[in-house]
DNA sequence: CAACTTTTGTTGACTAAGCAACACAGGAGA
DNA sequence: TCTCCTGTGTTGCTTAGTCAACAAAAGTTG
C-alpha cells in the first residue's frame, strides 16, 4: 500500500524504529539476500501487514537504512551545518572513508551484494551536500557540474581506498585525495576569487 | 473506560512494557506520590488516554507493577512449579527477605508510601503459592488456614528482617525463620503422615 | 519436468493507540 | 475570596497496526 504515514506519529516512530533495528541485527547475522521480510517482521515483533505500509520491500528498506546511518555520520560532524572550506570537505572525505570500512565490519558478509544500491545513497547525500555548499558561495556558474564531478570523486576514491588489499593509513590518504578533489572547488571559494 | 484489552495483542504488550519501563525509571528518581500519570505516559512516549485503557490510575499500575515483579522472583526459583519441601519453603521466605530489600534500594524513597499496597499483594501471592503447595498434598482439612497462618508468618518475618538496624546475616536468619514457619505445614507433609 | 514449500504482496474487517477537547478536582498565591 | 495552574478522568473521532486469508511469484526436491 505505502499510503504515507505521520511520521509525527509515535506508532509510525516506534514502528519503525522496531523495523530498522531488527534489520540491523539481522545483517550482523547474515547476509542481505538471505534476510526475508518475515524475518524482519518476526524479530520486531509485528505484523507483516505493517511492514508493507512503511516500506515497499526489503530493498526500500535497506536504502532507507543506509541513508539515514550514512546522514547520521553526516550530521554527527555537522557537515550539514556548514559551508565549504577544505577542511570540510577533507572531514567529508574521511567520513565516506570511514564509513565504507564500517559497513564492511558490521554487517555479516562484504556487502558485495547490495553495493550498488548503496553507492547510489551515499552518492546522492554527497551531492546534496556540495550543492548547499556551491550554493552558499554564490558562483557565477551553475553548481550542478562540479558538484557532480566531486562527487564520484570522492565515493570512487573511498571505495579505492577501502579496497585497497594494504590501506594507507586513512589520515595520509586523505591529504593526498583532497587536492584532487578540491581542485574543482577552491576556484569558487571565497579566498580564491 | 478499562474496556479488556487483548494480552495476546502485538500492541498491547508493547504498551504495557513501554508503561512499566517508564514507571521504574520514575520510581528510581523520585518518590512515588510524586510521580503523575503525565509522567508516565511522557517518558514512555504514549498517549495519556492510552494509559487509562490499561491501568485504572498509577495505584493499579504500582499494584500490576509489585505483583509482576514479585511473580519474576517467585518464578525464577520454580518455586511455582514445584510442592512443598522446607528447602522450598526456606527458598521461599528467602526471596520474600531479598525482595523487601530489594524494593528500598531500587526505589528514591524508601517505600513507605505505598507499602500497605506491596504487603497486600506480596501476601496474596505467597497465599496462593502456599495454597498450591498443601493442595497437592491432599491433607485431611482445609488448606486456607495453615497457608494462612504460614504467609503471615514469613511476610511478618521477612519485614522485620529488612527493617532491623543491624541485619543479620539473611543466610542465618532464615535458618532461624525457616521452623518457626515450617511447624504448621511439617504435619501434613507426606513423611510426616 | 511437475509437485512441493516458502515467501511475497495485497485485501478487508476489526482493535488499539493517538489526539484534542472537555469538565472537574485540588492547591498555591495575590 | 477569586483566580490561576496543574493534574485527572473521560469522550468522539481519526489513524495505525493486527489478523487471517488469498493469489501469485520464487525456490526446492524428487
Amino acid at each position: 500500500m505505502l499510503s504515507k504515514l505521520n511520521d509525527q506519529d509515535p506508532r509510525v516512530r516506534r514502528t519503525r524504529q522496531l523495523i530498522e533495528q531488527a534489520f540491523d541485527e539481522l545483517l550482523t547475522e547474515k547476509n542481505f539476500d538471505s534476510v526475508t521480510v518475515q524475518d524482519v517482521t518476526e524479530k520486531a515483533q509485528i505484523n507483516r501487514a505493517t511492514f508493507y505500509a512503511h516500506f515497499e520491500d526489503k530493498y526500500a528498506l535497506l536504502d532507507h537504512s543506509i541513508r539515514q546511518k550514512f546522514r547520521q555520520e553526516i550530521e554527527s560532524r555537522v557537515l550539514n551545518a556548514c559551508h565549504y572550506t577544505p577542511e570540510n570537505l577533507r572531514m567529508l572525505i574521511l567520513t565516506v572513508c570511514e564509513f565504507q570500512v564500517k559497513l564492511n565490519t558490521s554487517c555479516a558478509q562484504s556487502q558485495k551484494q547490495f553495493s550498488p544500491l548503496v553507492e547510489k545513497q551515499i552518492k546522492e547525500q554527497i551531492y546534496e551536500l556540495l550543492l548547499v555548499w556551491l550554493r552558499k558561495m554564490n558562483i557565477p556558474v551553475s553548481a550542478e557540474m562540479p558538484a557532480t564531478a566531486a562527487t564520484w570523486a570522492i565515493y570512487g576514491l573511498a571505495s579505492y581506498w577501502s579496497a585497497s588489499k594494504n590501506r594507507p593509513a586513512l589520515e595520509t590518504y586523505v591529504d593526498e585525495a583532497l587536492p584532487l578533489v578540491a581542485v574543482n572547488l577552491n576556484q569558487f571559494a571565497p579566498e580564491a576569487a
